[in-house]
DNA sequence: CGAGCCCTTGATGCATTTCAACGAATGTGG
DNA sequence: CCACATTCGTTGAAATGCATCAAGGGCTCG
């Protein structure tokens, strides 16, 4: 049940979450050594939740691999995506005793999750520790904004080509040809349309020239910068 | 050019963002004694900016009185409000060195400017107010989400209702009459409508008997709950 | 090969923007 | 105190973007 921090793949998880030289922090070690006592690597299968919405947020959760996403349900059955995770992302930041959105599995991955009481007893002893954590809530929060800035500014098919540029940049760290894990109607409950705007969206910036699809996953930016302008107005 | 933190505005002020509270807190006396004599109180004209977009992000500034819009203008002239701060609100989270928004003052009033790294510097030595301040920083990045959320998945009419909602709660402390500090214009700009739309949302929900207006700037909830289901679904 | 799923494309209608005109409130100078 | 200009909000009509409804196409897996 515990978790094993010499992993490469934890470290590299740890150290995208907090930083490059985080190792070199006062703390560090005394961090990952408690992790390793108390924190477990879980694996979660396709499509399975690893909190819900309303569910009491006791534990913090670190992806190592696969990709997440952050959902709330509507009212009237529709569903809002607020969120794609990545390696080196972390989620349950809330200070709320409840999560306000569910997190779910779009693959097979595992993530370290570790509880919201040892996470705060690091933090009181280690501030540098805190500190780091809370560049990254604020990172978080001007990710956000900038979301909110194009749901609020940009048209339904500017807003998947500001997708795409992110992805592209997430997913293949800047290469042009990337594999998209979620589907159609993911991007589109993320960026607020319907299923066939997203993917008239797709048509719209293949004829454009700007991107190719080998097949429904599989996307080739061809044209970076005229992506850029389009998104950009 | 130093404060008074003795002041009632002043420590209501702090009150509310750091909470009811505060002067329990460890530090919490000599943070306001090195406010009095380290930070500004500043008056701020109406339509003037505190700051703007790229400046430098060197303080963080708390409003004791009048209100405070934070926009950023878009390539082509238009313009994205991020939110609307009264007293109790707080703004330059930021942990960048850069704003990425300017902040501008609606109505005249007054501001405590802050130096970022007496800020710093009081964290370091007294956890228990970075944790304060950090807690604030997450209800900012729920009240943000939630604001995602209605750009996402509602109706214009829809997200005029929740802004009414929200001023009122804000504002008037939930008293059903209220005074919008800002135009139409600034509406718009903020739930991401045309000026017009705004103003057909304001006549709508007048005509359906939810709201009245006294003038164009002062407003009545004549039915909060019609309100509340119209805007939720 | 056929079933099922997801994606694409077309046609239609509704919501929202845009363009344009009008109305209400405020301020200024005669 | 009254024309007049100015600013801001409302309303109408036309154009556009997007959602919805409906059908077809291309995978994948049995």
């Amino acid at each position: 049940m515990t978790i094993d921090t010499s992993k490469v793949s934890i470290k590299t998880s740890l150290a995208s979450c907090f930083g490059r030289n985080f190792q070199e922090l006062e703390g560090a070690n005394s961090f990952l050594e408690e992790l390793s006592k108390h924190a477990q690597e879980i694996h979660i299968n396709e499509n399975c939740y690893i909190f819900k919405e309303k569910d009491p947020s006791d534990f913090i959760y670190i992806p190592i691999s696969g990709v997440i996403m952050l959902e709330r349900s509507t009212s009237k059955g529709s569903r809002h995506v607020f969120a794609f995770l990545f390696t080196g992302n972390l989620l349950g930041l809330s200070e709320f005793s409840f999560y306000t959105f569910s997190a779910r599995a779009l693959s097979n991955g595992t993530v370290v999750k570790i509880n919201k009481q040892l996470i705060q007893s690091i933090f009181e002893r280690y501030p540098a520790i805190a500190k780091r954590f809370h560049e990254f809530t604020n990172h978080v929060l001007n990710y956000i904004l900038d979301q909110l800035f194009i749901m609020g500014q940009k048209s339904a098919h500017q807003r998947l080509a500001h997708f795409l540029l992110d992805m592209s940049n997430r997913i293949g760290h800047g290469t042009s040809k990337f594999y998209l894990p979620m589907s159609r109607q993911d991007i589109a409950d993320y960026l607020g349309m319907s299923l066939e705007t997203a993917s008239r969206g797709f048509s719209s910036l293949k004829k454009k020239g700007m991107i190719s699809i080998q097949n429904n996953y599989r996307i080739t930016i061809l044209d970076e910068e005229a992506l850029h302008h389009f998104a950009d107005d």
